[in-house]
DNA sequence: CCATCTTACTTGTGAAATGCAAGTGCAGAC
DNA sequence: GTCTGCACTTGCATTTCACAAGTAAGATGG
């Protein structure tokens, strides 16, 4: 597990403060459960998709998810227009993060996608473990091409 | 468990939608680090500690909280001038997303205050039973003054 | 091989959020 | 009554954001 070297402008060293200056904002990890639990890859999916994020914004996003290691990119191979953004290791570990997030929202708000939440309420170690699961066969045939 | 009725101007029903809309900005999560983990109560102690959050963002931060349920606030009985702010069952029913982001910017960042995070690491259960416990302890001193 | 379409963006503009400095109102201490 | 401490608010410059429009490069159809 490679490591970066602090970053210079850090406010501080506590590892709350770099998840939040990583992923502290209202786009960043909607984009992470599209790629996640939707499967996800490309720009047009996450523009037309969800919450409707402006494109300006959206291409910042992944470009600052790719600086810090969260997602990688590669060009379709069948059709060269297309950049396939796939989660890195350090991407898909943040798994825990976004099921604990969505349980806590379901306890305390009316949300939907109750199909979801009851799978992962059901068994959350046997979701996680599915959706790793997805995600190294997914890896595997795209890096393989 | 009492739940609000959905806002009407909500991005989409997505639970984690719901939480990013609570949480998802550079300073909401800190706060709540430093009532859950460092005993901060005053507007004082947020202020002039962690990262240096502007008072403005602070008053603002702080206001949002409480309107999603998160934190409540009741006068220092001993001091007319002072604000206590406390964490409700839902704030503190936070702490395995914190926990959760901890542990993920540990295991892939360089980062400080590794006592905590092996602590964590050790025995996750343990640490949110401990959390959960002073909260409760502070919590019933608190409403019962 | 040329026109047209798709994809992944960038650019421009106005609105909103943020950061910083200074000031206000109220409670308590002296 | 003055002075200090706490929890803010206000004003203003800077940054970020949302929305609309435009652009470059690769694909597609004739």
């Amino acid at each position: 597990m490679r490591k970066r070297k602090p970053s210079p402008k850090r406010r501080s060293g506590c590892p709350l403060n770099a998840s939040v200056e990583m992923l502290g904002d209202r786009w960043s990890l909607l984009i992470l459960r599209d790629m996640m639990l939707r499967g996800f890859r490309t720009y047009k999916e996450f523009l037309k998709s969800h919450e409707g994020i402006a494109t300006n914004i959206l291409a910042d996003r992944l470009r600052k998810l790719e600086a810090h290691g969260i997602i990688t990119t590669k060009r379709d191979p069948a059709d060269g227009r297309k950049l396939i953004y796939l989660l890195t290791a350090k991407g898909i570990d943040l798994a825990p993060v976004l099921t604990e997030m969505v349980l806590w929202a379901a306890r305390h708000e009316e949300t939907g996608n109750q199909a979801l939440v009851r799978q992962i309420q059901n068994d959350k170690e046997q979701f996680l473990a599915a959706v790793r699961q997805r995600w190294a066969e997914k890896t595997i045939r795209s890096t393989a091409n």
